[in-house]
DNA sequence: ATTGACTCCGTACCACAGTACGGAACGTAT
DNA sequence: ATACGTTCCGTACTGTGGTACGGAGTCAAT
């Protein structure tokens, strides 16, 4: 079940230098200290799937650095206010994206009528 | 009506190094080349704006300069591929963010319940 | 005419999240 | 036991989007 850490950042689908990155932030252990080769497992695995996800979901690196150290320690409410302040700044970004989303859907649309001249890609954009 | 490139800046929301570093950039113009302090008037404030908003939409510095030539231009075809394009990716990146998003509402709510213990952060987001 | 605020310009530096490189050691198949 | 692919480790470099700095010039008010 234990990889060397090739194996560990295809399942991860990261780069091995990505993976040694977040070994040296912190983010990932460093398995058996300086027995020659590592061997990482199904749990060092869970911790890599999070970290991309948690990227996903806006974190920076360090934030993420905090909610796993979170994961294993007491103090729920820090948690749920890492988790509320992301929670709204994610909700703020959808609604940026969605309002960029129907600006394109103008765009494309304004852009497909009509045969000749430029396409109005500024004022697709309200402004 | 014209300003001088802090009000500018301002008005446009960034700062005045922001304003130089577009101009170096390419993606805003340097008004009357050398004679003293330059003037901004409405038409750059637009683009200026135009600029910001694409951002929002995902567009790096270097596709939003395309953007800006194009809208002078009479490449529709190339305008329509490039807004379709982003559009593709702001969807799959809409989708990523609300997915993020139940995840973490998860997460606050697995968090609240419950008096002791650690949260289960990384259970949350599923994996 | 001097002060103070602003502008111009080049160059340097920043944070973030990696990515690349190169030599030494290791591990495995033949 | 030799060869080939990996791994280990440190250090350096990359791209993106700015931000800071310092000296000189300019402008408006007093």
């Amino acid at each position: 079940m234990d990889m060397t850490i090739g194996k560990f950042a295809k399942a991860g689908n990261v780069g091995v230098e990505t993976v040694r990155f977040y070994q040296r932030r912190g983010l990932l252990p460093t398995p058996n200290g300086h027995e020659g080769v590592r061997r990482y497992d199904a749990e060092n695995l869970r911790r890599l799937k999070f970290i991309r996800q948690a990227q996903t979901a806006g974190f920076t690196l360090e934030e993420i650095k905090q909610l796993l150290d979170l994961d294993a320690g007491e103090d729920r409410e820090r948690a749920r206010s890492l988790a509320r302040a992301r929670l709204e700044a994610l909700s703020v970004r959808i609604a940026e994206l969605e309002a960029a989303r129907r600006s394109l859907e103008k765009l494309a649309d304004e852009c497909a009528s009509g045969k000749t001249g430029p396409c109005p890609i500024l004022h697709s954009f309200g402004v």
